[in-house]
Parts: C-alpha cells; structure tokens; sequence
DNA sequence: GTCTATAGGGTGATAGAC
DNA sequence: GTCTATCACCCTATAGAC
C-alpha cells in the first residue's frame, strides 16, 4: 500500500509548522511531528537531518525573500521609503504564518544562526531609509516604523482591512 | 560556613533572568541555574515550587505595573494619548530586561497563562485610545503606534537618547 | 522511504536526612 | 535551607533490516 504523498517534505514542514506555532519549538517532539503524518521519527530523519534542519527549512523561504528584497534596494540608485515599507510589508503579510512563528520563537531561532543574520536586517533598513551616519532619533522613526508594521502583521483578519491604514501610520512615524 | 546571601530567591530571579534571557527558557535548566548560583537543584525548589514558578516570579513585576497602569487610565474620565503612551513607553522601559525576556520567549509564556492577560492588553489600550468601536484601519494605527514603541524598547543604548524621538513618531503613527 | 530497536543522555520534580 | 539520591519520563539521533 503505497503512501500516497505526493511531497513528503513540504507535508511534513507543514504539519511541523503548524505544532511549532501552537506549542513553541522547543515543546514540540519529532515523535508528536512523526505521530500526527502517520509515520516513525526514523522516517522524519531520512528526509531532515535533525530538528534545527526542519526548523531551518520552514523559515528559509521568507529569510530568502527579506534577503531579496534588501539586496535589490541596496542595488539601486535611490530608495522611496514609502515603496520599500510596502514592499517589505507585504513580504511579511505573505509569510505571515511563518513569520508568526518567528516571533512566537525567537530563542529557538538564535540558536539556528538565523538571528544573527535577522537582526542585521534592521542595520540594512536603517542605512537604507536614514544613511549611514544615522541619528538616534533617526533610527528611533525607523524602529517605530518597521515595528509597528511587523505588529500589525500579526493582527487577526484580512490583510486588506488594515494594509493601508497601517503603512500610513508607518510613513508618518518615519516623516521628520 | 553560613551562607552570606541577603535574598536567595530575589538572587535566583536574577540569574534565572540572565540565562532565560540568553538561551531561552527551555534551553535552560535548573540543573544550569542552580551550578550557577552554586546550590543544588533541590535547593531551587525550596524557593519555587516549580520552573514555571520562576519564571512567573520574574514576569509578574512588569505585568503588575502594567495592568496598574490600565487600571488607572480606565477608572480615567478621559485619557491623553500622549500621555499614555509614555507612561506605557516608561514602564516598558523600567523593565527593558523582563520585557525582552518576554518578546524572545512567547511561546515560553504561552504555557504560563501569561500570554492571554498580555493579549487582552491590546484590546485595552485600542478601548483606552480610540474607543470600542473603532475601525480596522484606527486599531492599525494603534497597532503601530504601541508595536513600534515596544521595538524600540529592544534597542541597544540609553533610552534618553531615542526616548522622545519613539514617542514623537508613535504620536505621529496614532494621528489621524 | 519507512520500519524496529536502541543508544545515550538530559529533564523536572520528590523523599527524606541533616 | 540545603543536601544526596533517585524516580519516571522524554528527548534527539543513529544502526541496520526490509
């Protein structure tokens, strides 16, 4: 009787996914993962080489498209503040799910080195949006900005009832 | 050789706090925290029934003073927004080392039935600045104003440096 | 790809002596 | 208040058969 799965991995990270954001990383067993598809923790471990790999492979997308979307600002000529908060938030709401996750599990995370390279995003947003030589006032708006956005993302219903209103209010703490 | 310790459970506290704060709640052991503090595990739970406990014992400082200050703003005829905001701003500010224990452990909390009294701020503070009935779009605005407020209460440096500037742009975010 | 079996270890918590 | 000793349990990860 064949199983018939049609991508075990992306069923398995789904279902990983979702016990990680109900119960946190670390009180989440691979035999409560293994348990809930149906199948043995040796079986989970032919397709991720440990849990931090798992971990790994549910938040790498959304790290990737952050990294992408950094990397094409810092490319350009000139940035408008209010098209890279839009952009970037709309990243976020499309990963919301995962990036919910991310929050709810920051401790789990620091020990992925994925941290590491999550805080150094805020470096990058400040030089984009205030230069290099940033005042801490200046770096205050942005946190306010970035922030705020990142926890409107975690809002209940839908994106759209509140996607505007919530990147005005973020333009407006960013304004001098 | 008495031990020469004026508060062994307040000292617990504030090594529990350090190693909390470091490697997460889960990550860490009492077996760590009592090594640390050169008693035995057993000895801990003389002091707190339980590792759940503990963590209560550092959290619940900060959650009083917070529900303190709700309690007061909604006996309030009326409340100045501004005025909320860096009263609330101050208080996370006092506590800026519980309160990034909090951000970098949820789902820790979670399990403490702390997180729900901390949700049901949110929907105190949207009552408390733009009262029960307001639309998606002003509790966005909220959102951002508080959200980005509490980022920047994680941000490194002396907080009379960024102080005003996050509540000049938390303003901002809230105006109409 | 999935299984059984197990290694090897840590954990929170308790009992009872001092 | 602190100790030693221990309980009962769960964990991640691996070896090797099918």
């Amino acid at each position: 009787m064949p199983r018939t799965r049609v991508d075990t991995r992306a069923e398995i990270r789904a279902v990983a996914a979702e016990l990680f954001a109900r119960q946190g990383f670390e009180k989440t067993s691979l035999r409560e993962v293994a348990e809930r598809l149906g199948i043995t923790k040796a079986a989970l471990y032919y397709h991720f080489p440990s849990k931090a790999d798992l971990m790994r492979g549910i938040v790498q997308p959304f790290v990737d498209e952050i990294e992408g979307l950094l990397a094409d600002r810092e490319a350009a000529a000139e940035v408008d503040p209010r098209q890279f908060l839009a952009d970037y938030f709309d990243v976020v709401l499309r990963y919301r799910q995962v990036f919910e996750l991310v929050l709810r599990d920051v401790s789990a995370l620091a020990q992925l080195d994925l941290m590491q390279q999550m805080l150094a995003w805020r470096n990058r947003v400040y030089a984009l949006l205030v230069g290099p030589d940033a005042s801490p006032a200046q770096i205050a708006r942005v946190t306010v900005a970035i922030g705020g956005l990142q926890d409107c993302a975690t809002t209940e219903g839908p994106p759209e009832e509140f996607r505007d209103a919530a990147l005005e209010a973020a333009i407006a703490a960013l304004a001098k």
